[in-house]
DNA sequence: GTGGTCTAGACCACA
DNA sequence: GTGGTCTAGACCACA
């Protein structure tokens, strides 16, 4: 379910972690269920366990999911986990809008790729 | 005019670089205007001349600007120069919204931020 | 009577401890008062029976509680038991406060907290 | 400056952490300075670099301290750094605290205890 | 030189 | 079995 892109400069841990927020927050994994374990997951992706581990850690740091030692690694109670990672996204497109804004991108066009974008895609 | 944040994660050489496009798509400078030489630009900044001349050549080689053996760096055209920055950010803004759709952010939400931040800028 | 909380970053088997120690210095647990039995007590908190028997041996280890191979787990005579859960208490509070002296904390912020804490609670 | 006891069970990579922090409030390391590098460290300390860099990222994680790639790591502002260490062994000292209100200590007991410690130490 | 990422492989506490 | 820690050693981007 999670796919990682070797070619693509994003660390492999950062696109383990992006990967299981997109789950989560698609609710493929509800509030406190059980993530694959560490060398499960590290098995399937064919790479290191520190790696995996690392990405877990970093969830778990900002609140997304909480690990039992010894049982394993589970998903946050969902609000908390769906709102932290609504957060973060908003951060980042925060972010975007403001190095539009300095580029003089006026509003209009803005809003217009987001049309664009919202309609490709089909929900 | 170009500020440098180092505790900032982004690399000094793409806040160079970033720096720059916004003074040019300000009008600050003009098409064909030159822009302060690597060194100079480097000992203002208390940076490494290697770190300027990396942003200059990432600047050149998008056509954003244009060097003269033994001159000097300048301006290209305007259009080509502000139609390149607008193309970078509307790139990076594009990958936002991606991200956020797949956060199940609404439409709305997005919009209403945007309002939100260029209302709260003056212009 | 005994609640575990599993997101807690303390082991399992210390909680149970703690737990236990809890109630015989509150007097639920009497000297010489039968403790529940692991494996009731296992089923009851829905945790493996080894992490009980764990908890129970360190306790009897201390000193705090005997068992009585083929009867059951008893709780030492009181002045034992509930001197030795003191002066495990003093002992944890001791690095607590050495680890504020170290972090500049002044002796007023610290009776401060106490007195915060303690009045906070009903006695 | 930094030991290390191998024979205690808190994590290497922690009590790398708790010196540094330690050092920080004590302004051995003031605001802005450059703390060791990763690798000057880890030879200085007999310890792999990854260990070291394991506690500079929870303490950059914290904010304590930032990094720059390529430069090196420095104290955050020193009303950050001591501000954030202090609440670190605040809440540390609560639950301690906490656990002996729950023991049933006096804060007649905790108050001594801190005079005890605090005048052993010259300051 | 500096931080950041990653692998391969080991050992530990806990359940 | 599960997460957590650690070593030895490599490679990368950046300054």
């Amino acid at each position: 379910m999670i796919k990682i892109d070797y070619r693509n400069k994003e660390p492999v841990f950062k696109q383990v972690q992006n990967e299981l927020m997109r789950l989560i927050v698609l609710g493929v994994y509800p509030a406190d269920s059980q993530l694959p374990s560490v060398r499960v997951l590290a098995v399937e992706l064919g790479v290191n366990p520190n790696t995996i581990q690392k990405a877990y850690r970093e969830l778990e740091i900002s609140g997304v999911i909480y690990s039992v030692s010894g049982k394993g690694s589970f998903v946050s109670q969902k609000d908390n986990a769906q709102e932290i990672v609504r957060e973060k996204h908003i951060a980042e497109f925060e972010n975007a809008v403001k190095s539009a804004f300095y580029a003089q991108l006026t509003k209009q066009e803005l809003v217009l790729k987001i049309e664009e974008i919202y309609s490709s895609k089909d929900r």
